[in-house]
DNA sequence: CCTTGACCTTCCAGTTACTGGAACCTTTAT
DNA sequence: ATAAAGGTTCCAGTAACTGGAAGGTCAAGG
């Protein structure tokens, strides 16, 4: 397969696949005309490393991922391992992101948001 | 007041203020020695800014605020409409967050995550 | 007077994970 | 013959800093 070809199967852009093999997750081979050529096994990786990443995995989890599923000998843990730091971060970020929210929609509704200048918001920003 | 003593008045770091002056925040003074010096209002602009990025607000958004800030012709719909699409920004990434979370914390339940090498977590990254 | 240490300066590179674009080559269809 | 569609490489840009190198300035101490 060519290169837009395989994007289309994995549903990634074109742009994205090249880097994923510059920077190592997939080494397609050359064909004569120095296009890329992915075999299936390829296609498999670029679907696992986008599920990965729509999970939100940085490429380096991703990375440690992929190498653990291609690691038969690999435990359960080592792979729970990494999903429950991300876990973690994630609710840690959600955490953040709520309580940003919270004071923002406070200052948002005792604003009046009409043609006077007169804003909380804009008194919070500048320490009241 | 020299950069490193306005940094600690303002709580931020002395690059990040280097970089507000460089992208036209702040427009701090300079003494003879070369020294920027920064006056009262430059303190309270440098709060403000350090004020809304801490409720996440992009550096585009801090700028149009401090804009306004400093209008005394503003109306305060303005302010709150940048305050508005903020929100919803963010309550658009905690429902993202959200929804990762709930899958992850679900495969991450379901993996045994011991010694052996069978990971529900794996399956599903490689399309079950 | 000299040195030491704390500040200050500028400039360059790196971070994350791509994305856009230019310049150019190959293949396929008309 | 040519034009469209697809491929190639390489360079630059994104957001908002952050780290580090090389070097100037200033106040205090011996």
């Amino acid at each position: 397969m060519n290169i837009g070809e395989v994007a289309k199967a994995a549903g990634l852009p074109v742009k994205t696949i090249r880097y994923y093999e510059e920077i190592g997750l997939v080494r397609p081979t050359r064909s004569e005309n120095g296009y890329r050529v992915f075999a299936e096994a390829d296609l498999h990786k670029l679907n696992f490393l986008g599920r990965s990443r729509a999970l939100g995995f940085s490429i380096g989890d991703c990375r440690a991922l992929l190498a653990l599923y291609e690691d038969e000998t690999r435990s359960s843990s080592e792979v729970r391992e990494i999903a429950e730091r991300h876990l973690a971060n994630i609710e840690g970020k959600i955490a953040d992101l709520q309580s940003l929210r919270d004071t923002l929609a406070h200052l948002v509704a005792s604003c009046a948001g009409d043609a006077r200048p007169d804003c909380p918001i804009l008194d919070n920003l500048s320490g009241d």
